[in-house]
RNA sequence: GCGAUCGUAGCUCAGUUGGUUAGAGCGCCGGUUUGUGGUACCGGAGGUCGGGGAUUCGAGCUCCCUCGGUCGCCCCA
């Protein structure tokens, strides 16, 4: 008989337990608080969605859509996907809920998503995202509140070498003649460009502006500026998003090539980068972006929906959860009941005392096995702030004058 | 999808140029000691060395394949 092998978890999926679970659980926890304290009302969507949900919302041809999808045939023969991302599946929501009536909706949300990707560092194929968007508002005042609260979660979280770098990509027709300039210039180049910009070219030619490669830096400064694209509404729009910016007191900078990946982006793009040689920058990799989004007009039409301005942003759980480091565990119990042995005298005392204990909200924990002489020593391992201990007799054994008076409270015969 | 690197007990790791029953510390279990206390000592359980194949008289150590981890590229949160 062979042995029987234990089944391993999916690839780049992670089971997180301990002081990283605590990490993520504040992380979550701190969200929740700061999206009621701007007023962001809690969406609950399905983990998938019809293939076509995203397909046509994200663009075919980007790396998501085209190579990073779990789409599968369901029983039904109906191509299924699991969600890689927020806000197409809030748009699909927003349009089959009828919840235009409550436009403009602001909404938060959290949860796990899935993309087929090479695992590593802050990277994995389940990974859990905060979520926060605008939807039905088409002012720069909306975008300068998701960017106030955004900027605000991170400190909370303590988080204070990351900065806000901005961008604009114009409206669609500013974004179109940029996209048409793009290209022209770097054909005009193409055979010195590095492989992956070439590839670029054809695909999102936006893209090549932030390309890392050596080869293509010398181009790069001379290429076409956004800017020079820009309508008099879309300048005035992004003017009115700094000035909001500037007036709320978050930090930002100006990044001309940050682009955003998915198709449906327009006018404000962003991204929150560690800065350069922060601890943040150390903790996170080669992953620099934790927190990210922009807004995305045009998307409600790509799912048949009317034309409806919308912003958003997401950030990666388990990103902050890095940052923010490892949390502590709870703090040590408030008492550890240990009964001396297994006579039903200890046990029933020992059960009698962790409810008085925890009914006067103190955490507690018993210890019931192990030899009789161990006992106390693992309630002592675990540190707590006291120990009581039963005999066979029933008897409880109290503390010293230090005892939290609310022992003495839950347990009145431990004199 | 591409590249690098790693994979030995629950955890952290040793394992000499391939050679007899694979080791340590911590943890766990038990015993002794101590006795208002996380002491010390003794003992025990627990590994087909990620999986498969090849070379060899013989492989944890070599080669191939595969699956994972980690870190880059790409992309993204």
């Amino acid at each position: 008989m062979a042995k029987k092998q234990t089944p391993q978890a999916i690839r780049g999926t992670q089971d997180i337990f301990g002081a990283e679970a605590e990490a993520f659980a504040f992380v979550v926890e701190t969200f929740e608080r700061i999206r009621k304290l701007y007023r962001f009302r809690r969406a609950e969507m399905p983990v998938f969605e019809k293939t076509e949900v995203f397909a046509r919302s994200l663009g075919e041809t980007t790396d998501v859509v085209s190579k990073e999808m779990y789409s599968f045939l369901d029983r039904g023969d109906e191509s299924l996907t699991l969600r890689p991302e927020f806000t197409a599946g809030i748009a699909r929501a927003y349009l089959t809920n009828g919840w235009q009536q409550h436009a403009p909706l602001k909404l938060a949300t959290h949860g796990p998503l899935f993309r087929y990707e090479r695992p590593q560092k802050g990277r994995y194929r389940q990974f859990h995202q905060l979520d926060a968007e605008i939807i039905g508002a088409g002012e720069p005042q909306a975008d300068v509140e998701l960017l106030v609260m955004a900027d605000h979660l991170l400190k909370e979280l303590g988080i204070h070498d990351v900065t806000l770098h901005l961008n604009t990509l114009g409206d669609g027709e500013s974004r179109e003649a940029w996209r048409a300039a793009l290209i022209e210039y770097f054909r005009a180049v193409e055979d010195e460009l590095s492989e992956d910009s070439q590839e670029r070219l054809e695909k999102n030619p936006l893209r090549i502006l932030d390309s890392k490669d050596r080869k293509d830096k010398p181009f790069l400064a001379d290429a076409p500026k956004i800017d020079d694209f820009l309508s008099e509404e879309a300048r005035d729009f992004f003017a009115q998003v700094t000035a909001g910016l500037d007036a709320a007191d978050v930090k930002w900078v100006r990044a001309e090539a940050l682009v955003r990946g998915l198709d449906y982006y327009r006018h404000t793009a962003f991204e929150f980068i560690p800065d350069e040689d922060s601890a943040s920058a150390a903790a996170l990799g080669s992953q620099s972006t934790v927190l990210g989004g922009g807004r995305y007009d045009g998307l409600m039409e790509t799912l048949g929906g009317p034309i409806t301005p919308a912003v958003g942003w997401a950030a990666g759980i388990e990103r902050l959860a890095m940052l923010v480091g490892e949390r502590a565990e709870e703090p040590a119990a408030d008492a550890i009941v240990v009964v001396e042995d297994n006579s039903s005298e200890a046990l029933k005392s020992g059960q009698f005392a962790l409810k008085a204990l925890r009914a006067e909200g103190l955490s507690a924990e018993m210890i019931s096995s192990g030899s009789p002489r161990k006992r106390y020593d693992k309630a002592v391992k675990k540190s707590p702030k006291h120990i009581i201990t039963f005999d066979e007799m029933g008897y409880g054994m109290g503390q010293d004058e230090d005892t939290d008076p609310r022992i003495f409270d839950a347990l009145p015969f431990l004199k």
